[in-house]
RNA sequence: CGGGGCGUAGCGUAGUGGCUAGCGCGCCUGCUUUGGGAGCAGGAGACCGCGGGUUCGAGUCCCGCCGCCCCGACCA
């Protein structure tokens, strides 16, 4: 039993100065968790207790998905990562650190490579696949900006698993088990999150989700189908597009004189002021970068979209990955004199063989307000397919909430959302990297492929406290809650030493228990347990003169009395559902 | 790395160049109090981020550094 007179924990009456999301500054306040440096945690005995029932949920599910927990060493040594590449590919988010000898180490970002050689070392039949392994480990990433508390650190707990199987369809098979195993720990956890579709990156075509607990503070931004399930990360949306029109329905291309128009804004102005009444979503706004391809070339590439959006540079890149997108600078304006910055247009793009490319919102057919490639000057009616070709279309525009769905054609929605959860087709990468085979059925060597899944522990905790709270503090969902149960004995009414039988009746039936045993004034331990977020409160207080106490749902805001004999008995029933 | 903000006791904060750096919370002692962060009395606790400068005098002004928080860039 957990007592308040000598439990390790000081609450806060204000709010600290340096936490501003709700799940930092609760969790500070309520005596969860200490900060040592930036990113980088301490955790107190009810957060411990947090930490430890959320990994439990995560394990049971692990399990029963066939998952096998092992433990690597936090502490690694350089080769296996100089092997894959990422000694160096990781950058400054990897801590580097050195032993006494002057022999390399790092601190494990992630364990791929510790897996793929762990199996390697192990197994090499095919009648040993499938095999799914995970830990509950620390990791570490040196975050540029670590943010919001246990949120994102740099150092923070996280489950993480990998499936080796013999070919593609094992693979999927391993990714379904995983699937329904994080769907069932998420819904136990209490949690509210979305399944969305993942940009499937520099890999090529491997499926790949993410499961985000929604809420404003989360740093991904997601959009989601307010008919259907469709949901998807932004960069990885694809809106739905309108039909195609008929170039032959739009009058001849004609140039105009529009002088000192080189925004949107100025344009649109300039031509309603000569009659031309054509708003933002009818211009075409050609945006021009550089694309760095991996083998090192670069080439400029002109992007259309609709003007009355912004060119989302995330999503543009997601879409011609794995070149990187750079910016086109002054001077590589100066030395390509067929881009006029500022009244750029498409019609003159191929024959300088800079490479233009539209979002699926320029549709073949239609007609747009676009640059004339002369300074001062536009031209109307441009039509693609008649006035210019795109070779290809690249979703770049922003998405807009109540945009169209690509499955159903609804509305879309958009918020953001907390990264609590990654499931990933990885592929042979790194058994590729460390010649992971195993004999085949025929006596030959085939090359196992992986999946890759990680659920943040730590940040989960942090995210649920997100979802979690009210004005007066935490409010855990029942599986994570640090007790079951927060007695709390106030005044000078329990002369019986009631609170504390009922206590140890309640831990005798297998609760985990908090008693406030403090005997200060009554306010201070409402106030606490409020804060605290246990989710059944039971008050010994002043009705015992009746024979009553109070048993309360913080998270019901309601409270009902009893007579103390029946309080173990609903005490139960409350926690067990 | 760019932009913004901030460093005063465990926490939250006040402090025109001029008394011994103030207040609230928390902590300690005693008495009172006990259903919504109690009252009274007494106490402990500060290298005012660090270094340099200006000045008779610096928490306060100047220069440099360090650290922290927020936004952005970044984040298999």
């Amino acid at each position: 039993m957990l007592r308040m007179s000598t439990l390790f924990l000081r609450t806060l009456r204000e709010d600290p100065a340096d936490a501003e999301v709700p799940s930092h500054r609760l969790l500070v306040r309520a005596g969860y968790v200490r900060r040592v440096a930036p990113g980088i945690y301490t955790w107190l005995p009810l957060g411990v207790r947090v930490l430890e029932r959320v990994a439990r949920v995560v394990r049971q599910e692990m399990d029963r998905m066939g998952g096998q927990e092992v433990l690597f060493p936090a502490l690694l040594p350089r080769e296996a990562y100089e092997k894959s590449g990422r000694w160096t590919e990781y950058g400054d988010n990897l801590f580097r650190l050195k032993d006494r000898k002057g022999g390399d180490y790092l601190l494990g970002p992630t364990h791929e490579e510790m897996f793929t050689t762990l199996v390697k070392g192990e197994y090499s039949s095919y009648k040993d696949l499938p095999v799914v392994l995970y830990q509950v480990q620390t990791k570490y990433r040196d975050e540029a900006r670590p943010r919001a508390g246990v949120l994102r650190g740099r150092e923070f707990v996280m489950k993480d698993s990998y499936s080796f199987d013999l070919d593609d369809e094992g693979l999927r098979v391993s990714y379904a088990k995983h699937r329904d195993a994080y769907i069932r720990t998420f819904d136990r956890l209490g949690m509210d999150y979305r399944i969305v579709a993942a940009v499937s990156g520099a890999m090529g075509g491997s499926a790949s989700e993410e499961f985000l607990a929604v809420s404003p503070t989360g740093e991904d931004t997601f959009v989601s189908c307010t008919s259907c399930d469709y949901a998807a990360n932004t960069e990885a949306v694809q809106v739905g597009a309108a039909a195609a029109q008929d170039p032959a329905d739009h009058p001849a291309m004609q140039v105009l004189d529009t002088p000192d128009t080189p925004t949107i804004a100025t344009l649109v102005a300039d031509l309603r002021g000569k009659g031309h009444d054509v708003g933002p979503e009818r211009t075409l706004k050609n945006v021009v970068v550089k694309l760095r391809h991996p083998d090192g070339r670069i080439e400029p590439l002109v992007v259309g979209v609709p003007g009355d959006r912004e060119i989302d540079l995330k999503r543009l890149e997601a879409n011609v990955s794995p070149a990187e997108v750079l910016p086109f600078e002054a001077a590589d304006f100066a030395s390509t004199p067929a881009l006029v910055k500022g009244y750029i247009g498409p019609q003159v793009l191929a024959d300088a063989k800079i490479r233009f490319l539209v979002d699926p919102l320029v549709v073949p057919g239609s007609a747009w307000v676009t640059g004339a490639n002369e300074p001062g000057k536009h031209a109307v009616n441009v039509v693609s397919g008649r006035d210019f070709t795109p070779v290809g279309t690249v979703p770049a525009a922003e998405v807009r909430d109540g945009d169209p769905c690509p499955r159903c054609g609804s509305g879309l929605r958009i918020d953001r959302g907390i990264e609590i959860g990654h499931i990933f087709q990885l592929g042979r990468k790194y058994t590729d990297a460390f010649s992971l085979d195993v004999l085949g059925r025929e006596g030959k060597p085939v090359r196992v492929t992986m999946g890759s899944y990680g659920i943040g522990v730590s940040r989960a905790v942090a995210a649920i406290a997100e979802q979690a709270h009210d004005d007066k503090g935490l409010v855990w969902p029942r599986s994570v809650s640090p007790v079951d149960v927060h007695v709390v004995r106030v005044g000078k009414f329990d002369t019986e030493g009631v609170a504390e039988r009922i206590a140890t009746e309640l831990e005798e039936r297998g609760l985990e228990v908090l008693l406030d045993d403090r005997g200060g004034s009554p306010g201070v331990a409402f106030k606490d347990a409020e804060l605290l977020g246990v989710p059944t409160i039971l008050v010994v207080g002043k009705a015992l003169a009746d024979g009553l106490v109070e048993l309360r749902d913080r998270a019901a805001g309601t409270s009902r009395t009893l007579p103390v004999e029946e309080a173990v008995a609903a005490v139960l029933a409350e926690v067990r559902g």
